[in-house]
DNA sequence: GACACGTGGAG
DNA sequence: TCTCCAAGTGT
């Protein structure tokens, strides 16, 4: 491997020159001076950014740090107020777990986070990537910070056949073989920009790529064909129906169970979500409370691994019940399957 | 190791 | 419309 030092110059030259100007991180003069970024939007910063693209973290990452800025005042914030500033960002237990580690950093660390890769890795919803990047980033610890980004830039250096997610192994072998003691952080953030805005999975800019000259995949013709991949698994169909209970202006929600989709979040009251359709008496019968329903249409809704018809339903009722009972203006801080209902149903009902 | 777990933008 | 997929983690 002749050529590590000068991947690691002609990418670290480019970072230093097109590095994005992004909320979370301390401009290169800050980072010349030997300043790191302070861990705790670091840690923030990755874990909204797990699965999701900046431009939909950077709202959420602006208006945690003023509403919370220190970890110790995020420890402080009641579950609820939390789940829903996370609302629409999606994969709930990234808000669970932010939770569980601010509280642990605060109570078990002093406030502090721990600046090692292994200290860190110990902490709720921090895994392996995210480990490696705020040892990286944060505390300029050599750590070999592998993220979707850098795998795909690994499979076209190297050219690996071998399709994903069989190759994750070997495609964090050869990260590892580009990692130094100099600029950890930069170097792990100089990989991912170069994924992200280069080495794009589509239609890579290799004409503007620093490392082009390196790259075997290039050299072979075809560097947007890797990484290889399998054939995903078609994503089934499930039904259910939604219930908007409406009192007064106001529409009963109900706190959905800690584990399993959504976990955590208010929400609709709603049926199973299952293969079947539910006929009108079955929709009626597995609704919250005895009311004559309404049938307002359906909603459409992709998650990760299934896609759901959910039938909207709606009835007056002066019920008590154990319902969160929200002005229908407010009904803001959702997951987007419910917004969605909701407004779908709310229009409709006018 | 396989699967559960959200969302919205791009092509 | 439809497929892909984005700075992954927990079980």
């Amino acid at each position: 491997m002749t050529d590590v030092a000068a991947i690691r110059s002609a990418l670290l030259s480019w970072y230093d020159r097109e590095a994005r100007v992004l909320p979370w991180r301390t401009g290169p003069a800050a980072g010349r001076m030997g300043l790191r970024s302070d861990p705790y939007r670091v840690w923030l910063s990755e874990v909204m950014l797990q699965q999701t693209t900046v431009p939909h973290a950077t709202p959420y990452f602006l208006a945690f740090t003023q509403r919370w800025p220190t970890v110790e005042a995020l420890a402080a914030e009641q579950d609820g107020e939390l789940m829903a500033a996370w609302a629409g960002l999606g994969y709930y237990a990234r808000a669970r777990n932010l939770l569980a580690c601010a509280r642990a950093v605060a109570s078990q660390h002093g406030g502090e986070f721990p600046n090692s890769e292994e200290g860190l890795l110990a902490l709720p919803g921090v895994g392996a990537y995210t480990a490696a990047a705020v040892a990286a980033i944060a505390f300029d610890r050599k750590a070999n910070v592998v993220d979707g980004n850098v795998e795909r830039v690994m499979a076209r250096l190297f050219a690996v056949e071998a399709p994903v997610p069989e190759a994750k192994p070997e495609l964090k072998r050869l990260a590892g073989l580009l990692v130094t003691d100099e600029r950890p952080g930069d170097w792990a953030q100089a990989l991912m920009d170069l994924g992200a805005t280069i080495c794009k999975p589509k239609a890579p800019l290799c004409d503007r790529c620093p490392i082009e000259l390196f790259c075997a995949a290039r050299a072979k013709g075809a560097p947007e064909s890797y990484p290889r991949r399998t054939k995903k698994a078609d994503r089934p169909r499930r039904h259910g129906v939604a219930y908007i209970v409406s009192r007064r202006g106001e529409t009963a929600l109900v706190r959905r169970p800690d584990k399993g989709l959504l976990g955590g979040m208010l929400g609709l009251p709603t049926s199973d979500w299952r293969d079947r359709p539910w006929s009108d008496d079955e929709a009626a019968r597995a609704a919250p409370i005895l009311a004559p329903w309404r049938d307002l249409g359906a909603v459409e809704h992709v998650f990760t691994h299934f896609s759901l018809t959910l039938r909207v339903m709606v009835a007056e009722a002066d019920v008590a019940g154990d319902f969160v009972w929200t002005p229908h203006e407010g009904l803001t801080a959702l997951p987007s399957v419910f917004l969605k209902a909701a407004r779908a149903g709310l229009e409709r009902l006018v």
